[in-house]
DNA sequence: AGCGAAGGACGGAAGACCAAACCTTTTGCG
DNA sequence: CGCAAAAGGTTTGGTCTTCCGTCCTTCGCT
């Protein structure tokens, strides 16, 4: 017969429990994440425009949900404009053209843009670790010549981002770590909300450039040190950026 | 009107969208994500053994669920042993002792293991580089504290691990960063899972400790690059055990 | 012409979650 | 002593989500 509080409770020392672990507990729908998922791969031009998507039988037993719910994220991405579908034999949900971003920063996502940016941090640090280690050279190939269209790009921030994003979540790729790519993707997402409404000079993005590079380098001779130091540096850019135009920078 | 496939889809390039895509939207009941994060917390020690939880009332509140949810999850914590409630006007939740860990390493847990390293590098390392910006020298200290009970448990696992982990979701705490400190702890979890059922002998973690040393040194001098080559040198470590001993490896 | 593969629509069953009461146990205090 | 307060425990009813199965519609290909 237990005896509640007893002396353990001091005796344990004054640490106090972290407050994480009476956060709030995310309890998103299946429908929610489903659009979540989608819509991010979508945006970030994971999904390019007029790809197909596998057939709703198919992809709703990929993403462990029922046809109906899937069905109903897809209702909500094609009444947004971000995919279209057509019937028939031959028929198919497809990727849309790329819509105005739309999206106003909002509000309470600015208020954890530091938050979202050492999550990046960590994601990036981790995934170009591991990267340096286990890249084999078609890899790299693969992510200089992302590395050369980033280049072409200077003057267009959209088709600049896009770049950007296929070279970092293809580096996380490269880690043949699911959940680091999962995870790239998600902050990749985040970072896009943040970073699409903000100006950005063909300078800040030409000296993007160089870091990619010295990135990319780094990591094809297996210096996880240097590739490391490089990202960490490139990272601490648009976060300056940020640091500047955001509330408590 | 829009016309199905058009030619980008081939344009594109040979991309092929990155699984991670389509993978299985994760979509845990609020009782069981309850369950885990509560779970999570008590296993890792964030919540001492007689230590009282906030009462229901206040804690549905504070976890966003509803009342009923949450005791839903207490009763299966308090079924499994992990809680006792008693009732009347001091009553509340009380943490119990601690459970003999039960959990056999559960085998799709195995199977996964390289995936929950890499991830524990990306949040370690991460939170490395972060604590070393940020962590004044009354984080420092109290850490240092936490290192030096460590020195006294060689002989102990079960203490050992408690102590570790404090130490590393100190290290989290120490970047300011609600986000960083939510993933240590789970990914601490997940790390508790797989390597409480190996042996553990007092040569190893001494050398970890020494480990720990170094690192908290360099965190002291702000600086990153020896801060994060030594943690990365420390989860190998634990990482060359694993690939010993499990599938895979 | 018709088969087959795709999207589209419905209807019910099951279950998760919530909200709001109400009950029971204990204890401090007037 | 007895009551009020503070906690856990119980019940009920309703809403919303999700699932499953079935059927319909479209339309290119053979």
């Amino acid at each position: 017969m237990p005896k509640p509080p007893d002396a353990r409770t001091a005796a344990a020392g004054t640490l106090t429990p972290p407050e994480a672990v009476f956060a709030r507990v995310r309890s998103q729908t299946a429908f929610e994440e489903t659009v979540d998922q989608l819509g991010t791969a979508i945006k970030l031009g994971l999904l390019p425009p007029g790809s197909q998507l596998p057939p709703e039988r198919d992809l709703c037993a990929r993403l462990g949900i029922a046809r109906s719910t899937l069905r109903q994220a897809l209702t909500a991405l094609s009444q947004s404009g971000h995919v279209f579908a057509t019937r028939g034999r031959h028929g198919g949900t497809f990727i849309a053209d790329p819509q105005p971003p739309a999206h106003p920063p909002s509000p309470e996502m600015l208020a954890r843009w530091r938050e979202v940016c050492d999550r990046r941090l960590a994601i990036e640090l981790g995934v170009t670790v591991l990267a340096a280690e286990r890249a084999d050279s078609a890899d790299l190939d693969a992510l200089d010549d992302v590395a050369l269209t980033l280049e072409d790009a200077l003057e267009d921030f959209a088709a600049y981002r896009q770049a950007d994003i296929r070279l970092h979540v293809g580096l996380a790729e490269a880690t043949r770590s699911d959940v680091l790519v999962r995870e790239m993707t998600d902050v990749q997402g985040a970072m896009t909300d943040l970073i699409s409404h903000i100006a950005h000079p063909p300078e800040i993005l030409a000296s993007s450039n160089a870091q990619h590079r010295r990135v990319l380098a780094a990591v094809r001779e297996h210096d996880t040190i240097v590739a490391s130091r490089e990202m960490t540096e490139h990272l601490k850019g648009t976060e300056h950026v940020l640091a500047g135009l955001l509330p408590g920078g």
